[in-house]
DNA sequence: AAAAATATGTCAACATGGCTGACGTAATTT
DNA sequence: AAATTACGTCAGCCATGTTGACATATTTTT
């Protein structure tokens, strides 16, 4: 049991008499004005990625099919090997998904041209379809939050997310995205 | 079996006769510059989130964890019902992390002072160091970020965050945070 | 005073999507 | 011929989210 609930008359300082053991002073963003950069990523994209969900509940998928349709998308003819980079994910955990939009005929697989051990990811119609329905609501959301941005404001936002990436990671993510 | 992979000889475009079924045409940047954004956040966050677990890994403690210790250090004394608004989680869900950490003596409990049904979270002395040590290389890794931009781009950079976040989240994103 | 609403906790069952480890197969490289 | 590579698969585990139902203490409303 941790069912030690201090009652109310003591303070929070001194519950119980055991002295100094809680802590009432709050972590202060001007202690840490990092804080702040730190809770709006983790606000800004538990937002953005609610966004494609209800689309995804529609066809019984997840996040992570979204994710796989997307980069398929924007990559078609991506190998098997560079979706398992991008996503960080093991070829286990990808293969669920990836089997599942398979056989609901949003990817297709075609056998690589030079190295036939290749299975090269391409979308199907509906698999384009679907990418872009997932996606508009977030084109719409980002499009809607640089409104408001002068150009060097947005440019500091783009350049803000690109040095938060991993250091040996940057020339990876500035190659997928393109100019 | 799903498994139809087409020969190589066939192009993507006209694989086994089905005509036109595959696209090859990767979704651009240049049709839709929002996908920069949309991309950035997800490797930025990618990234950003992986830092603590390490951490995490040590004290057998996951990201939900790592969450709720976060807020609870943010705001000392938080209500339950408070955590879970931020969290946008279940209370079960909230229940199996928050036990763990009052049994490992990271968190406790104290009943509400004027409603005395609220079960109000402090964070104990290991609870804050916890805390301190998971936001620690997050905060660095903005710092480094931030090293990099001019006043009026970092400005962008929180302003551009401020507006992913839900219109009707905003305000209370911005009461959290604070100045 | 009784009834309703609130804050919280708990039990049980289930789904998603990560993971590791082991093994298999086809194709390519050495 | 042997080793390596690219990929797939089976099996099981774990973390963390979900819903639904119900219990308890406390406060608010009637």
């Amino acid at each position: 049991m941790a069912d030690v609930i201090l009652k109310s008359g003591e303070t929070p300082d001194r519950p119980h008499g055991r002295t100094g053991r809680l802590i009432a002073e709050p972590l202060s963003v001007d202690d840490r004005p990092e804080i702040t950069f730190v809770e709006l990523l983790f606000f800004a994209y538990r937002d953005f990625i609610s966004d494609p969900d209800t689309v995804l509940a529609a066809y019984g998928f997840g996040r992570a099919h979204h994710r796989v349709v997307h980069f398929v998308n924007r990559h078609p003819g991506i190998r098997v090997a560079d979706l398992l980079d991008i996503l960080n994910i093991t070829k286990q955990s990808l293969g669920r998904v990836l089997k599942q939009l398979i056989d609901g005929g949003f990817i297709e697989q075609v056998q690589g041209p030079q190295d036939r051990r290749q299975r090269l990811l391409y979308p199907t119609e509906s698999g384009r379809a679907l990418a872009l329905r997932l996606m508009a609501p977030q084109e719409r959301r980002i499009a809607e939050a640089l409104d408001s941005l002068s150009p060097e404001e947005r440019k500091g936002a783009e350049l803000f997310l690109r040095q938060v990436v991993d250091g040996d990671q940057r020339d990876m993510v500035a190659r997928l995205i393109g100019q």
